[in-house]
DNA sequence: CAAGGATGTGTAATGTCATAACATTATTGT
DNA sequence: ACAATAATGTTATGACATTACACATCCTTG
């Protein structure tokens, strides 16, 4: 079902899948060094296709990365994403209301989208109750 | 009303109210070197407070700032943003169904919002004309 | 007025995120 | 086998953002 993943795709995505919280291209580098990797470019060539297959989402305003939550996550339409700044975690959740309602906007506007970004950041209720 | 702004600060606000497109924070410096400014720093300082004042806002996704399409925004709840790959141009615009929909996630959830982020890049009605 | 705090400014250095350009090595379809 | 396509490896560079430190300005309050 899933298309083969080449090496350097393979050794990123267990990566992030392993990661508890989102990780920046730098530190998946970091921590594939002993596997043979050097350059970020390598990183960066692997987290586009990655994307590209709906595998890996990216978060803009952590300019980080995170493995999908669904486990054969095919291109959701729109994700939604609530991000602990506390602990780092990160819930993945979509809303067929909210979509409508952009989509509505969108429509109305004349205005052909082509990627949308939501992202809460803040605190997480475990992080909440700590505080 | 609305607060005396510092020199740097006026410099930048006018700087990105005079733009037709976000800026990035090294772009507003390149224009305001014959002002005086020379440092990243400063920019971001000035971008900082106005960010605080509901001034300018900051596109995750673009790395770059805004100034408030509102005269007198003061920090609306929720803004969302539809972003031009094409021609660059922005429109900010704000739902309350949308609001209402992810504020119920969150208390669903525990979830404390400090921020939250929407913006739908694509390509704006003239622009899809066009192609 | 003087002392102290809060805020704004200037500068250099550094840290962090991302891509361009080029050469090489698989992989795949016909 | 051959050509086309995709993946890889490497160096250098570009783009975005912050740390640390020094100095200046304003405003308060005794």
């Amino acid at each position: 079902m899933s298309a083969d993943l080449t090496r350097n795709q393979t050794l990123v995505m267990k990566t992030l899948s392993g990661a508890e919280a989102p990780l920046s291209a730098y530190t998946i580098l970091d921590r594939l060094r002993d596997d043979g990797l050097r350059a970020p470019l390598q990183v960066y060539r692997a987290l586009d296709k990655l994307t590209e297959m709906g595998l890996v989402h990216r978060l803009e305003s952590l300019n980080a990365f995170v493995a999908c939550a669904h486990p054969n996550c095919h291109e959701q339409e729109l994700i939604a994403f609530a991000i602990c700044e506390a602990c780092g975690k990160v819930e993945e959740f979509s809303d067929d209301v909210v979509k409508d309602r952009l989509d509505g906007w969108t429509r109305a506007h004349g205005f052909r989208p082509a990627k949308t970004t939501i992202e809460i950041r803040g605190n997480c209720g475990g992080c909440v109750g700590k505080a």
